[in-house]
DNA sequence: TCTGGGGTCCTAGGACCC
DNA sequence: TCTGGGGTCCTAGGACCC
């Protein structure tokens, strides 16, 4: 048996844990740089916020009504989630963290004589709440699919006391009567329109087709969700593989024109795709850099451009990284846009124990400075912050008025973030 | 004026090889 | 008139997830 379980709407309990005022109230939590709104709480949904809605269109849309807007802080919700996930993974004994609000937990068969999954989940979802403040919903079933129905259930009526199990086929076919077929995992919009204008609306409508028909217009991903449905277990989510690409990418608050202006957050980007690469003991063969004009604005000319550079070896150091992503700019750049939005993307990895057997001729003892550099920048940005130490080439030019260089994180808009409660000791609440 | 960010998997079709 | 057979690899595009 599976357990899901699912922080409700965790960007906006995250903010409420140490806001208690936001408890009822409409809440949104917007995308970087103020942009979308990217979460709600359930008062905003029921207003009929969409998700996705840019934020300077909530007044126009929501004339008069009380909604609570918030900029993202993911250092607060990276750490609520941490805490989360240390209890889930100290009450069960095999834990698959699968986002940063939901992780698949493994029930051990061996225990099912003494084991109530109800009362289990039950206790579980106490105490998170009781220990971190986070509410959370518990979906059980024999596969994962299935797990993610439950959670559904269990978050949408209070008589579950956040908890629901299904453990038998009457209870499967009972819930998958009530379920629209849009809302089952692995269905996207388009399927769902699609099995819709078939006449196919719940979740029990789609097991009832045959599994040839569904293969033949779904593939094998649409085959597998038909076959969890069934009760027969078939997504496998441990073992992931090493991520074959890794992306940064941003949205800028103004748009940029030269190669220079670009040049400062692709160094941040590059740097950040480095330290992605170092958490996962990879490294990279290729940097492929990607900018593109504001998409929203007809009137201005349009572009969008990627050029991708060969490493000499494969690399995971900031400096090596940041240095093909800069070649890459030059080869792509181009003069009379306006660049809205630039990514670095590094890819082809391969696991960084490799490079001895497989690179022999590269200049092994400057290998060694960068990864020695590396180290250092890893362990005194964990302790200090991102970016306490950067290569200068990430930093605008000091600013003359104030005698400050600044960096692209300085540029992002986050004019409503709260305070880093758990993670800055400056931001400690007082209790007066 | 203002519109997010980061991934995965699958398939079809073309290039290429023998 | 007639134009093989079988395989791999790569890429682009679509669909999905949070």
């Amino acid at each position: 048996m599976y357990a899901l379980v699912d922080c409700d709407n965790c960007y906006v309990s995250c903010e409420r844990v140490f806001n208690p005022r936001l408890e009822g109230k409409a809440v949104v939590v917007l995308s970087n740089n103020d942009g979308c709104v990217v979460a709600r709480s359930p008062e905003a949904k029921a207003l009929g916020v969409p998700e996705g809605l840019p934020f300077y269109q909530l007044a126009e849309r929501f004339p008069g009504k009380e909604i609570h807007v918030l900029s993202s802080n993911y250092t607060l919700y990276g750490d609520m989630s941490a805490r989360v996930m240390s209890l889930l993974r100290a009450s069960a004994p095999d834990i698959f963290i699968y986002s940063i609000d939901e992780a698949f937990l493994t029930l051990p068969e061996s225990e099912y004589v003494y084991f109530n999954p109800k009362t289990w989940g039950e206790t579980l979802a106490a105490k998170v709440k009781r220990w971190t403040g986070m509410p959370v919903s518990i979906g059980v079933a024999p596969t994962k699919t299935l797990a993610k129905v439950a959670s559904k259930f269990a978050k949408r009526y209070p008589g579950y006391r956040k908890c629901c199990v299904i453990d038998n086929d009457e209870r499967r076919k009972k819930a998958l009567s009530l379920f629209p077929i849009a809302d089952v995992w692995g269905i996207g919009r388009r399927t769902a329109n699609r099995l819709e204008a078939a006449g196919i609306r719940t979740a029990l409508d789609f097991t009832r087709l045959s599994a040839e028909s569904v293969r033949n217009a779904m593939t094998i991903t649409g085959l597998r969700t038909w076959m969890e449905l069934h009760g027969r277990d078939c997504i496998t989510l441990d073992h992931l593989p090493r991520k074959q690409a890794i992306c940064t990418s941003r949205s800028f608050p103004k748009m940029q024109t030269t190669r220079e202006e670009l040049a400062v957050p692709l160094s941040s980007f590059a740097a950040r795709c480095a330290a992605k690469l170092r958490h996962e003991h990879s490294m990279a063969q290729y940097v492929t850099v990607f900018i593109s004009t504001n998409p929203f604005r007809d009137d201005l000319a349009q572009s969008s451009i990627n050029h991708t550079v060969a490493l000499p070896a494969p690399a995971s150091s900031d400096p090596e990284i940041t240095a093909a992503a800069l070649k890459a700019l030059d080869a792509c750049f181009r003069e009379g846009f306006q660049w809205k939005r630039a990514a670095v993307i590094v890819s082809g990895t391969v696991p960084e124990d490799e490079l001895q057997t497989s690179f022999l001729d590269i200049p092994v003892e400057l290998k060694m400075k960068h990864t020695k550099l590396s180290a250092v920048a890893d362990k005194v940005n964990k302790r200090l912050g991102d970016e306490t130490l950067l290569l200068a080439c990430a930093m605008r030019a000091t600013d003359l008025e104030t005698g400050k260089a600044t960096t692209f994180r300085d540029s992002i808009l986050h004019a409503r973030r709260s305070p880093f409660y758990t993670t800055e000791i400056r931001d400690i609440i007082e209790v007066l």
